[in-house]
RNA sequence: GCGGGUGUCGCCAAGCGGUUAAGGCCUCGGAUUGUGGUUCCGAUAUGCGUGGGUUCGAAUCCCAUCACCCGCCCCA
């Protein structure tokens, strides 16, 4: 066994027994999101590799050493690290900026990050997601978290913890990093090597960090001011305000973190994060914020924006596994045409159904039945004789004969 | 990139230097030639991640190597 081939590093089958729980979560998806006017996209899982490098940042992780690239015929081409690149690339190229706003749509799909995999994080992973263009107004963030939490409701989720924060505009943002960088400063030397980059690069990032010592300069007195401290503009402001009201009256439960910084370099104003207790140090389930000038930047119109991703495989671990389905029918009979008719017969009324293929012994075909299927259907040679057949009920143990007309109609009984 | 852990049948797993490598689940066959899910019997690793070494003898000790998992970082 150790020379054959096994799946990539950071990969998975999603095997027949699991697929059940990813239809549930897609069906959910379309029936949560539709709800929301949202319209599902399909977008290529390959792009070129400026679009990432544009669009998320080079100053992220992401782009800098997470991303699959491969040069091809002249082109350098990246697996999308996630989607909200594309989405925009799309929204560009298709016009749908002439579309009246807003433009939402939603997409799930698979997303590829070079990283350690370890609980909760792959290389390939997947994501459901929503994107809601053209909206300046908070009303959009508003609605696009409830569309988040709505969703995560519809699937049996209900205690998790809604986090918000403003970033402000670039202009107070600006302002922000300066007096950031400022109270920093003498303790410069303390800090992580990772944080002494971020000073220059990405001051905002800083308060990602998980290291201790720099979370305890954080804390310090000085340090917390200026975190708390309300640098964003009146507008900002008063966005961020409005959010928060229509959030109160939705009824939806959030805390502001002032630390909630997204890895992200689009994100403007409103970021947010969904989190869960289950999860282990990959905690955020869904993560998205307000982007307004990404689609300018990607060289469209100047459309505002705000969205969010959810990773899939971490929702699937906060839920109840789900028990694979059973056929309806298994057609228990020696008589094998007889069985191969019978299970086309049933196969056509609209019916999952399986007989044995090899013409095992009767006793074995209906220990078959019992374990695949909810209803033994069996044709022996007085039913074929009369044109009837038996119906057995594997759970209750109950068998009754009847025309085979009538067949479909008391199985379901 | 840095720390920690684990590798024995399809899955779980005992064994920790000594004749033929427990056990359970699954699968297959039989008891039971048309009535299952219970029970009983039987079958299934010349092999212990891979390559070396130590030893009369190694799954068990040593070295190397690989794979996977967990944590940090970052994210969903």
């Amino acid at each position: 066994m150790s020379n054959i081939i096994k799946v990539l590093k950071g990969t998975k089958d999603i095997l027949p027994q699991d697929i059940e729980m990813w239809h549930f979560l897609e069906k959910k998806a379309e029936q949560v999101f539709s709800k929301y006017g949202f319209k599902e996209i399909r977008t290529p899982i390959i792009e070129v590799t400026e679009l990432f490098s544009r669009g998320v940042g080079d100053t992220t992780d992401i782009v800098n050493k997470e991303m699959y690239t491969f040069e091809k015929s002249d082109r350098s081409i990246t697996l999308r690290p996630e989607n909200t690149a594309g989405v925009v690339r799309s929204f560009i190229e298709n016009g749908m900026s002439r579309l009246s706003a807003p433009v939402k749509l939603w997409y799930h799909g698979p997303m590829f990050r070079y990283e350690r995999p370890q609980a909760g994080r792959q290389r390939q992973f997947h994501q459901v997601g929503v994107e809601m263009f053209g909206i300046e107004q908070a009303t959009a963030d508003a609605e696009v978290i409830l569309a988040a939490v709505n969703y995560l409701k519809a699937l049996g989720l209900h205690d998790l913890d809604v986090e918000i924060n403003s970033l402000g505009c670039p202009k107070c943002r600006e302002e922000f990093k300066t007096n950031l960088k400022q109270v920093l400063k003498p303790y410069f030397d303390e800090l992580c090597e990772d944080c002494q980059k971020r000073y220059e690069k990405n001051p905002l990032r800083l308060l990602d960090c998980k290291v201790e010592s720099c979370k305890k300069i954080f804390e310090k007195p000085e340090v917390q001011e200026v975190i708390k401290s309300d640098f964003i503009c009146d507008e900002c402001s008063e966005h961020y305000t409005e959010l928060k009201l229509y959030l109160q009256k939705m009824g939806v439960k959030f805390s502001e973190n002032k630390l909630l910084v997204r890895g992200l370099d689009y994100y403007n104003r409103t970021v947010f994060e969904i989190k869960s207790n289950n999860l282990g140090s990959q905690n955020a389930v869904a993560g998205g914020g307000r982007y307004d000038s990404l689609v300018e930047q990607l060289g469209g119109e100047h459309t505002p924006a705000v969205g969010f991703a959810m990773g899939m495989e971490r929702l699937i671990s906060l839920l109840p596994t789900k028990e694979p389905k059973k056929l309806d029918a298994y057609v228990v009979s020696t008589f094998q045409t007889d069985a191969f008719l019978m299970a086309e017969e049933l196969r056509h009324q609209g019916l999952n159904v399986e007989f044995d293929l090899t013409n095992k012994k009767f006793s074995k075909q209906l220990e078959k039945a019992s374990k695949v299927a909810k209803y033994a259907i069996i044709l022996g040679e007085d039913e074929i004789l009369n044109h009837q057949v038996s119906i057995k009920n594997l759970e209750q143990g109950k068998q009754i004969t009847v025309d085979r007309a009538n067949c479909v109609k008391m199985m379901s009984l």
